[in-house]
DNA sequence: TTGAAAGCGCTAACAC
DNA sequence: GTGTTAGCGCTTTCAA
């Protein structure tokens, strides 16, 4: 019929038709069904969008880049989430590829073999996002966690720091936590240095943990002298505990947290952090769904892209300046 | 094809069939086509739900109990942000709906009039949400704003401040911060107060910039003695300013947010707020589109459901203790 | 318990 | 520039 032209702006139709069929459309309040319409084209304009989880502020803000760059693109991020948990995560995947999406955007590196096999299988683009420690199936963009930790660990160590403690969540499947963690000990063991103390939460709330872990692992080891957060809300915590039982930071004891959250401007102290470049994450998966990136002209390349982001170390005042 | 009825647990299929094609289905790595599935049976399992934002935190807890609630139907809830914007939103559930979903659940009963027209003809549940001060489409649940905002200045009042001043976001859209605004004009109308002074902000870290607009507002009208700030984020950051400042609160300044988000259970001290019912909503919403709410026996009621909630006060530290 | 056939509402390819 | 036709991959209905 003429009239799904007129609706698609395609192939030639006179302004008088074109007027017409648009006026009746209006008037009758139709909605095209996209459902028939992917089914006789075989083109879906749905990115599938998977992370573990939506309280965490990092991936909204990675939705944020997804959502601004996908915007004129004529492509709709559809998210699904897993609470970091892989039978979950292979759940969401299995409903959303179900309905054949022209991508998938999905954070992390690790997943099930049946997650690994449906993505490999799918025959359309896979950016993993977030981590680049691993064997990504397709396309990956991130940065290298363990890199990241283990930056923190010079960034310590030439501050003078020795005796250092690590908090964090218990989650066992935060795979970029434990990946900063081991980049830490990695970092430290270097300088013969051994982790002095760790600290591990679950659920509630990430200020009031930062709290309660801090006061927990200063009472136990009173001789640490830096504490690493595993993410600036308990880091956060942390720092407004110290300046409460007024401790001198970064003096005596100095802080840093992960992710570089905008909230830290509003803190009476700028808390040490490494900025995980979420937003741009965001953006560079979503352009490379979108065949957008410079360098592939239309046609996508096999084996995928990869692309890793430096997180830069910011100072903040929870840190001595080195020398 | 018999297969067909395997893969969907339907009518009398032989245990040897069953298996047989069970593990083909899995040999193949078969993902089934839920298009032409729902092309087919004119049913889809989607709920789209169309929020403002994803950095206000409020929205992603609201997710949050209505994935909770939609985990065991076999319904799945699919994101759409409208920005604030009433075109975007327009876009947005144009989109959705295009999709033919079993339900719409959206924030607020602000719509534009196309907007407005799709849902009363789309032919499926539509919930409105956070808000019940308007008229609704078909269902909503949510809270007064505008009598959260009067409970407020009652609390206010009944402690003895008298020179009150609201702070809040820009956003011409925020329909239910200006509700709570004219809320609290009415209550503070009503002992003969006109609101001393008000200042607005857009974009940014909100902690920050409520250090900032307390600053801001404190200098031009140097002898307010509470604040009502329209969420807890510019809230807690107006709290940090006078903690910093050493300004004696509540004795000299009161203080009150909005929404109860857990972030304020680490700050120094409690700020005063109102919970929003966020994820409580959220689940009721669930329900309404999983027909599952008591009262209902399957068959959908015409009309629809109104379900107001009473958000209660939390009078935390940063508010004198009345009498 | 299984197979065959019709058709969901569109798009693509081709004829007019 | 416009109409016609044949599917897309399923579900549904009905017959075997």
């Amino acid at each position: 019929m003429t009239v799904s032209r007129v609706l698609r702006n395609r192939g030639d139709v006179s302004e008088a038709t074109r007027e017409k069929v648009l006026n009746a459309a209006r008037n009758l309040g139709y909605v095209p069904n996209k459902i028939a319409g992917a089914l006789a084209s075989q083109r879906v304009n749905l990115v599938a969008v998977i992370i573990p989880s939506l309280s965490n502020m990092v991936y909204p803000e990675v939705m944020t880049g997804i959502s601004a760059m996908l915007e004129d693109t004529g492509l709709q991020p559809v998210v699904g989430v897993t609470h970091y948990q892989p039978d979950r995560e292979e759940a969401v995947l299995y409903e959303m590829l179900s309905w054949r999406p022209s991508g998938v955007i999905l954070a992390g590196l690790e997943h099930s073999d049946a997650a690994r096999a449906m993505l490999s299988n799918a025959g359309i683009p896979i950016v993993e996002i977030m981590d680049v420690d691993g064997q990504p199936v397709d396309s990956v963009v991130g940065i290298s966690h363990r890199r990241a930790g283990l930056k923190m660990a010079e960034a310590i160590l030439a501050a003078g720091y020795r005796r250092i403690g690590f908090l964090g969540t218990m989650m066992p499947y935060d795979h970029r936590a434990r990946k900063r963690m081991e980049g830490l000990q990695e970092g430290l063991a270097r300088a013969g240095i051994v982790l002095a103390d760790q600290e591990f939460y679950s659920g509630g709330s990430a200020l009031l943990k930062g709290r309660e872990m801090t006061e927990t692992i200063l009472a136990r080891s009173p001789d640490l002298d830096f504490l690493y957060y595993s993410n600036d809300m308990i880091g956060a915590g942390g720092l407004l505990y110290c300046l409460d039982k007024g401790i001198d930071v970064p003096g005596q004891l100095g802080l840093a947290g992960f992710n570089g959250v905008e909230l830290l401007d509003g803190l009476p102290r700028q808390l040490a952090t490494m900025d995980a470049c979420r937003a741009e994450i965001g953006r560079i998966a979503a352009e490379i769904i979108a065949g957008k990136r410079p360098g592939m002209a239309g046609g996508r390349v096999i084996g995928g892209e990869q692309v890793e982001l430096t997180p830069k170390l910011q100072p903040g005042d929870t840190i001595r300046r080195a020398g």
